[in-house]
DNA sequence: AATGAATGAGCCTTCATTCAT
DNA sequence: GATGAATGAAGGCTCATTCAT
């Protein structure tokens, strides 16, 4: 019951923290919904801030940037995995990943001590796949500054087709990120980039 | 004296709403701020929310996205212009833009009632201006799919690069989006679309 | 009306925090006593501590060391009023003395930071006072250990006295320093450090 | 087992209620010295209240004022053997009798119904002893007021010398209560009270 | 005899807000 | 228009205590 009644804080943090903020998040809300004791965060993880860290980790933890079926793939395919990837995790509505997202942009407005280390954790291994990936359709080096913006501009698309709903709904309505707009979004990202690469790329001036 | 007052309270509302978020804003930091007593922004403005939502107003009114000199250049120029503006405005430090951004983002993970009415203000000029651009170079109608993926790509590279201090720090810290590392930016933004574009513009197939 | 309130407040906090000490003390029954909102401790002081240590300030700075009529007086003469005042001081029945001494006693066995700041204001005077005279009367410098000796002798009497209520009542129940009593007993210490100074004094030796 | 962990807790007791008096003192700090879990307070003493309470009748029972090498002395001897003693008793820096101390500041400065039974079993012997000695020194019954007088002087003195800390940092900070300074000060409080006594007895007129 | 999860009360503090002036 | 004292509600946290095991 101890771990049980752990694990339901945890789950009720993360909806109230994405839901409302850290700041305006209260305990109390949290062990409602919860159905615990108030006194229970503290027993449990020493106070509300301890508690937010141990829910951005969890939620950090939970690395969607792990693409299965890469090994043996063309970097052109992985490219096109690892991004098609990224926008279906980043797109499960209501579930995990939506809650990652509002946490994260809480993160990303209101910076906090650990931010940095957070996404270091997070988004490392995705960026530094997408790097070699790059790396190896451009023929550059992967400490190349055309790499780097190259990368940059991937991981900022998906962000904004994966996250920016409010914006969608204003300029894009239509656009809902269904399975299948999901992936003509995947293809149209992936594509661009592999035109681009193939055009700049020193290969193609032989 | 009155407007003056209240003047400043809106301009340290905004400071401290873009630093803090709605939450953890309080309303006396905000009349310490602005050198005012306590109890104006009840006299003035009601309530902290009605408070918030004239922050939101005025700062929306101050559209910061008509960028000039786009007269008379052609699309292409006028893309790169566009671009360049965009960046620029939005890594001005202290400035309106900056505000304007975290305050934005605040709405963005909370999206309140008025969010995507303020998007709509906010943003729909620069949409629909890159929408023109796009179709012209592309020779695609501006609400072709194409051209909509084009002008999100554009937007989301640029939100990216102007605004995820945090990521940038942790995955590039040598990127700080200084007038040199901008003006690198705009061009690989405005650059890698042209490539794309002209690549696979129907006039490229002729 | 303002002033009174936050004097209403200091009375009663120096009350409370005298009868259950700083951690048993409640800022609702100071409030309570003081006839005010729990809020107000906030306001005008910051917080308990705070508010505990302007209390312990105010005790202080009531100084009762300033003994008057020394003037003129015979070493020996002062030394007989000096201890004569302090006992009387120290003993006036539910007065701030009382209180000043109840505090004193939670200062002693917890010190707390200002706690040696604070003694060596109210004490230094009465300690600086005291060597003085015994110099004068042994004829030895203020700084010998003799004269030391000799003064934190009289101090622990008179502390005895004055303040050990507890073990007078068990040990000898019919003290209560009444008026005469006090002055039996400062006879007592000042008329016994006279003889021993007298005879141990470099002149008795004569 | 079972009464071990009894033990360990008393103990713990003991040295968390001394440091922090009653009131600061928690259950789980005093449970987690004793190495021992928060509900067995409860389980062995009822509650906090019959804790304390029963540290303070351990504390009391072991009466460190049986002072050794008495017997035969002379009584000016006597005096000076059992001052010595308390001050050394009083000294130990973490042994019981610091603890003693630190507790009966606790008592004094909120006495409890049963402070004057403690100080009573506590300090009568010590009490009666020091008539006896003064008694015979000076000549006159036990019962004399001025018999009275000089042994409370004595206890105020040693009192002072051994338990005000932060008055002798703040006023004395060379005084330090070192085996050799302990000397020096036993000395002066037995020397001076012989040179008092032997003045001011009926003896000394003859 | 001992554990550790769970409880409920209460504490200090902070906040937005109001009111008399 | 503006002030500053005052309010009441609520928030985070801590504590002694209990209960099932």
């Amino acid at each position: 019951m101890a771990d049980d009644t752990r694990e339901r804080l945890l789950r009720a943090a993360t909806e109230v923290f994405a839901e409302k903020g850290y700041a305006a998040a209260t305990v109390r809300e949290i062990c409602t919904r919860a159905d615990a004791n108030v006194a229970l965060i503290n027993y449990y993880f020493g106070d509300k801030l301890a508690l937010y860290e141990q829910v951005l980790r969890d939620v950090v933890a939970a690395d969607p940037a792990r693409a299965p079926g890469l090994l043996g793939a063309s970097p052109e395919e992985g490219l096109r995995v690892i991004i098609g990837t990224m926008l279906e995790k980043a797109s499960e509505a209501r579930g995990n990943s939506s809650l990652r997202y509002r946490l994260m942009m809480h993160e990303f407005s209101h910076p906090s001590e650990g931010t940095v280390r957070m996404l270091e954790i997070t988004m490392r291994p995705v960026y530094d796949k997408l790097r070699t990936l790059v790396s190896a359709i451009s023929g550059l080096p992967a400490t190349h500054d055309h790499v780097r913006l190259c990368v940059h501009s991937l991981l900022g698309q998906v962000a904004h087709f994966a996250h920016s709903g409010p914006i969608m709904e204003a300029l894009w309505p239509e656009m809902k990120l269904t399975a299948e707009q999901r992936k003509m979004v995947a293809e149209h990202i992936a594509g661009s980039m592999l035109v681009y690469l193939r055009e700049t790329s020193p290969a193609a001036h032989l």
